[in-house]
DNA sequence: GCCGTTTTCGGCCCGACTGTTTTCAGTCG
């Protein structure tokens, strides 16, 4: 598990190279971040399969940072970044967190006031020191103080799912709004990330000011960032930073593209536009004559076709090989909300659910489903009131009741514990008894990685499972994923035809995009989980499609798609 | 520091907003 170090120490390196002036060398490190952030493996586990060449073979990765890439992978750290960081006596790294203070400024003030960090700087505006110093001001005083309580309080990402309504909210209060003819919400929102940082959202309209002017003026609105006539940034009461920009209707389509990014995506898209003969901008598509002509730009499609390519949906756009596969016209038919007929992984009140079989059944019915799965926990865990094997007959003598009067197809099943010997908590000739069997890790998660991926793979050889629960257990920046070895895992699953779950609760999105990605290339296949304690978390579902598609999943992929019979049959009912 | 169907040298995405200026540099996305 590198990425995480390459990226830190590479990101403070550019930043110092850019301190000191250094020329192009810190985009080389800036894009070799890029690069890493949006990998769908670990740098550690492509260096143990495949050398340094294999390091060498990602873009953006010459002789030189391939060879520091290896460094920090073997020895956690890195010479050359130690010594920079000894010439320099500043902390960079919190310095350039502060919003609106970049690298000149930066060493300006190091140079005239000797401000190392963040403290430093905060005193030197308490004395007023900054306004005396010519480019600085007042304004930029109070700028800079509010930045360094904004990253002393700096909230985290924001879940997904968390977004969610947010942007709900927003985009019905400008939809409505005099003026406005169409928004589109842009950003890694768009793109389905599991987290997002900041929205982005886009409108069309010919009254610039009014929509500003109200945008600014929300109630939600903490502070104003930037208020202009084509761009303008609020915080959010909730420390959310959101984004607006009007634009042409001619220029909505170059602008969304722009906007929905990710950045390496665009980058590489502005590349191969170039190379055709073409320039990119949020403004259009324009052939590269004099003066330039604008050709395309008022939808995406557009755009990607007069590149000879196809549309790329959003999701898949984190220049992870998207832009080639589109070139050749080899991108997958990505599963859709719309192709869910049915969900698995459900609890009720027989463990530790809130809702009736009944009722569970009944809310996914209304959700369009064809079919329901319920997965009661059988634990050794008290906490989730599991079921034992009395308690067993009871449960499946109820689903099969549910079943007389119930519209859609109801499979039977439990949710089972993985002990710390990689066996079932569950007599085995109990398991015949069940439609469907999960077994999931639920304790011991700090094993090292031999021991969980063995505990993992026991299981996987030695009992008859049909999914693999929430296959690493982190939790979104609460709790890192289990330390085991994924692409062994997803072969055995493979081989022994057991389902990958992908879990829709919003803050496990267990598997994510990258790793479904990784499991979908060797061969396996997947169920869409909501792991649903309640009616309301039936409707997660739709998260894990996102994951799904950021995974290049198609619709025969996920079990959840497919009919009954095709099922039963796969399950052997 | 990287990269190459215009190049192994000479390029490297590009425009809006802000504050402090009075035409622009710095920052951001």
């Amino acid at each position: 598990m590198k990425n995480e170090l390459v990226i830190k120490i590479f990101s403070s390196i550019a930043q110092i190279l850019e301190l000191q002036e250094v020329p192009w060398k810190p985009q080389a490190y800036h894009k070799v971040v890029r690069i890493i952030e949006g990998l769908t493996e670990d740098v550690e586990d492509i260096y143990h399969r495949e050398g340094l060449p294999g390091i060498l073979n990602l873009s953006g990765v010459g002789d030189n940072l391939g060879k520091k890439i290896e460094e920090i992978i073997l020895t956690g750290k890195l010479e050359y970044y130690d010594k920079l960081k000894k010439e320099i006596k500043i902390d960079i790294d919190e310095l350039s967190s502060i919003p609106t203070l970049g690298p000149k400024k930066i060493k300006y003030l190091y140079a005239k006031l000797n401000i190392k960090n963040a403290e430093d700087l905060k005193k030197a505006i308490l004395q007023q020191k900054l306004r005396e110093l010519p480019g600085f001001g007042a304004e930029t005083e109070k700028k800079l103080l509010e930045g360094i309580a904004f990253i002393r309080s700096k909230p985290k990402r924001f879940l997904y799912a968390q977004a969610l309504p947010i942007v709900g909210e927003l985009t019905s209060a400008l939809k409505n709004l005099e003026g406005v003819d169409q928004i589109e919400v842009a950003g890694s929102f768009r793109r389905g990330q599991e987290t997002v940082g900041d929205l982005d959202f886009l409108v069309i309209s010919k009254k610039q000011e009014i929509v500003m002017k109200h945008f600014t003026s929300l109630p939600q609105v903490k502070e104003i960032i930037a208020h202009g006539l084509t761009k303008s940034s609020i915080r959010l009461d909730n420390g959310m930073q959101v984004d607006l920009r009007v634009v042409k209707k001619k220029e909505l389509g170059s602008a969304l593209n722009y906007f929905i990014g990710s950045k390496a995506h665009n980058v590489e898209l502005r590349k191969l536009a170039l190379k055709k003969g073409f320039t990119l901008s949020e403004y259009g598509l324009f052939r590269h004559t004099t003066p330039k002509r604008w050709v395309a730009g008022r939808t995406e499609e557009e755009i990607y076709h007069k590149l000879k390519m196809q549309y790329i949906p959003p999701e898949l756009r984190e220049n992870t090989g998207e832009i080639a596969a589109a070139l050749q016209h080899h991108l997958p038919k990505l599963v859709t909300v719309k192709d869910i007929n049915g969900l698995f992984h459900t609890h009720t009140l027989w463990s530790d659910g809130n809702s009736s079989i009944l009722e569970m059944t009944k809310k996914a019915e209304l959700l369009g489903m064809k079919f329901i799965s319920f997965a009661d926990h059988y634990s050794t865990m008290g906490i989730t009131n599991p079921l034992n094997e009395k308690k067993l007959d009871q449960y499946l003598k109820e689903i099969s009741h549910v079943q007389k009067t119930s519209k859609i197809r109801i499979f039977s099943g439990a949710e089972i514990d993985i002990n710390k010997d990689g066996d079932l908590v569950i007599p085995r000739h109990r398991l015949k008894d069940l439609d469907v069997v999960i077994a999931s890790v639920h304790s011991s998660l700090q094993m090292r990685e031999e021991e969980i991926t063995s505990r993992i793979m026991k299981c996987l050889k030695n009992w008859d499972i049909h999914i693999l629960g929430h296959p690493t257990n982190r939790l979104i920046q609460e709790r890192p994923p289990i330390q085991a070895n994924l692409e062994h895992i997803f072969q055995e699953a493979k081989d022994r035809g057991i389902f990958l779950e992908i879990n829709t609760q919003p803050s496990r999105l267990d598997l994510n995009g990258q790793n479904i990605r990784k499991a979908g290339e060797l061969g396996c296949r997947f169920t869409i989980s909501p792991d649903a304690h309640s009616l309301q978390g039936l409707e997660t579902f739709p998260l894990g499609i996102l994951q799904a598609r950021r995974g290049w999943l198609k619709k025969k992929d996920l079990v959840n798609s497919w009919n009954i019979s095709k099922i039963e049959k796969e399950f052997s009912l």
